[in-house]
DNA sequence: GTCCACAGGGCTACCACAGCGCCAG
DNA sequence: GTCTGGCGCTGTGGTAGCCCTGTGG
């Protein structure tokens, strides 16, 4: 028995929004998330389905369960009886995706029971990502909206081909990461170097050669992402040597955590690859405050960090190179620094020797940013705005025109 | 462990006034 | 039904002051 959306009270909810804090069924999801363009920004992904009460960042193909970093940790890393189990990580996604985004997104979703009952897949049916035509759209002969159905066969039939697709938009899920614990141990580097695995099909309008069934793709086209030729080169610059340039200056809110990925503010995710720190990712105790974390302080900075978490399976290949410990901290763990030590801080641990001063510098321009992000304001009245910036003032207060001010906008100059 | 002082950050009220909506004539 | 004038409300930015939290003695 699942748990219940906290919208409808009636579906069982399939992804979480943490924005809203809130566990939401498909079609919930699909009418919240379709009300303005600023809920349309909130990033969402599967819910935990052990706690429910946790994005989910992982899923367990051999039990066929999401799971949040907790749940996993309970289940997989801190239990000696599925520590084998091989995961696969968990997108999250904005918008109002389509369905067959959605299978592509998250082919495992065919699994769900309640996807296909009735009120859900009619939600996942009207999804659009562009959200450019009727959500209840049907063609002249009164057949299904066209997304409906290759959602249904196109993802059962081949479900090679949205994985296919899914590694254009996303970190992929590299093979050699399926099963870190198997290859723990095969590599010994000191320090942990990170593979960037991100496969850009800068070709392309619609996708890989494999999937051109334009149907299938629906209203989903490399216009409406971020990642086009230019974003790429905007994102990684003309070499792209420089995996540190993947983050921003500070190492903290790079393009990861700006820049949209398949149109979604998920941060994006690498994987530390090889020695032994890939093994153990996290204890009970700093999982918990991850999750924390990821309730709190997500809701206006939604991320998403796997680092280390190489059981996860992200990767980011053909940009290989060595960041510094104190980079990939800080490296989706924006929010984290908020309340400490990220998740896979190790108090002992050999990678714990970051230069505190830099490590310093680095907490201070995140929170400078961050700052400057949360006094965004959205002026309704540029009119007013206009006359408030050239209006005079006493000790910050509005003076009527024509009376002593010790503050004039429009010149440094005092009245007296 | 408790108390106190201090520092720092967050939040909010305050101001004038143009523009807007509403209502009566 | 349309137009006009009056009235009340709203929102705009910089600052002071209050409140809360964290830190050190």
């Amino acid at each position: 028995m699942g748990y219940l959306c906290d919208f409808c009270g009636e579906q069982r909810s399939i992804v979480y929004c943490r924005s809203d804090a809130a566990s939401l069924c498909l079609s919930c999801d699909r009418n919240v998330h379709s009300a303005n363009a600023l809920s349309k920004r909130h990033s969402r992904t599967l819910a935990c389905e052990r706690c429910n009460s946790q994005p989910a960042f992982v899923r367990c193909i051999e039990e066929k369960i999401s799971l949040c970093q907790n749940c996993d940790w309970t289940g997989h890393c801190s239990s000696n009886t599925s520590p084998a189990h091989k995961r696969q990580a968990v997108n999250c996604y904005s918008g109002c995706p389509s369905a067959a985004e959605l299978s592509n997104m998250w082919s495992f979703l065919l699994e769900l029971p309640s996807v296909g009952d009735s009120t859900c897949e009619q939600g996942m049916g009207s999804m659009s990502i562009a959200d450019d035509r009727p959500m209840d759209s049907q063609d002249p002969q009164g057949k299904d909206n066209v997304q409906d159905t290759p959602f249904l066969v196109e993802a059962s039939e081949d479900v090679d081909k949205s994985q296919v697709w899914m590694k254009s938009l996303t970190p992929v899920i590299d093979p050699r990461f399926q099963n870190v614990d198997q290859a723990a141990g095969s590599t010994s580097s000191a320090m942990p170097k990170v593979a960037f695995c991100f496969k850009v099909f800068l070709s392309g309008a619609k996708g890989p050669a494999v999937c051109e069934d334009d149907s299938f793709y629906g209203d989903f086209s490399m216009d409406e992402v971020d990642l086009n030729i230019e974003n790429y080169e905007e994102l990684f610059g003309v070499a792209c040597n420089n995996p540190e340039e993947l983050f921003d200056n500070d190492g903290i809110d790079g393009i990861f955590g700006t820049k949209n990925m398949s149109g979604s503010n998920c941060r994006g995710a690498y994987a530390a690859e090889g020695s032994s720190v890939g093994v153990n990712v996290m204890q009970p105790a700093i999982s918990n405050a991850a999750s924390a974390d990821s309730t709190i302080s997500c809701k206006t900075e939604p991320n998403l960090c796997f680092a280390r978490q190489t059981h996860s399976g992200i990767s980011f290949s053909g940009l290989t190179g060595e960041i510094s410990t104190g980079d990939y901290q800080d490296c989706g763990a924006s929010a984290m620094l908020n309340m400490g030590e990220p998740p896979w801080y190790h108090p002992l641990g050999p990678e714990s020797s970051m230069p505190s001063t830099s490590r310093n510098d680095a907490v201070m321009r995140y929170k400078e940013k961050k700052k400057a992000r949360k006094f965004e304001k959205k002026v309704r009245y540029e009119t007013r705005k206009a006359r408030a910036d050239v209006r005079r003032r006493v000790k910050g207060r509005f003076v009527k025109a024509g009376d002593a001010y010790d503050y004039d906008p429009l010149s440094p100059s005092r009245s007296y």
